[in-house]
DNA sequence: GCCAACGTTGGC
DNA sequence: GCCAACGTTGGC
């Protein structure tokens, strides 16, 4: 069992767009860095947790929990000519990018990057760290138990 | 809109 | 394999 954080824009899919999705389900589909595709092909099973991040938007920082509801499988958006994550490079037989789904389990209250940045028990991640670009994060187990259990008053058994 | 940081591309 | 140029991310 792991622990990630995955960052979506609200304009693309928020938190509330995840629960208002069919099966509150959907397919994290176009990312396009091989180490957060890596993530997901190699290490995600179903049923690792998620913090889901709202980025690039007025108030960055954890919205919610989900979880990984699927193996990783062929991201479709990569063939689809008129996607914006269409890779004309990636052939079907052997295709390039991968995603999970993704199942929406509560929204939380905002934890935003300033209060992630002034939290010293969370100074080491990964996220949080100078230059990262990757949208999809390990988290280590304890980071987690704190987030949750500390800063949002959730028991795991609770989610 | 700016820009720091980092990933990718492609010529050599 | 090097590395300059370019593209992207994402906070501010």
């Amino acid at each position: 069992m792991r622990y990630w954080l995955m960052k979506s824009e609200p304009d693309d899919c928020s938190i509330d767009d995840l629960a208002a999705m069919p099966e509150q389900t959907v397919a994290w589909y176009g990312v396009r860095n091989y180490q957060a595709r890596n993530f997901m092909m190699n290490q995600m099973t179903v049923g690792d947790w998620v913090l889901f991040y709202h980025s690039s938007c007025p108030e960055p920082g954890i919205a919610g929990i989900a979880q990984v509801a699927s193996p990783a499988y062929p991201d479709a958006t990569q063939f689809d000519a008129s996607s914006r994550f269409f890779d004309p490079k990636s052939r079907p037989e052997q295709p390039r990018w991968f995603n999970v789904d993704v199942r929406f389990v509560r929204k939380t209250r905002l934890i935003g990057l300033p209060e992630l940045r002034d939290t010293p028990e969370l100074a080491n991640m990964r996220v949080l760290a100078r230059g990262n670009r990757l949208s999809i994060t390990p988290v280590d187990p304890d980071e987690w138990r704190f987030i949750t259990e500390t800063m949002l008053e959730l028991k795991t058994d609770e989610l």
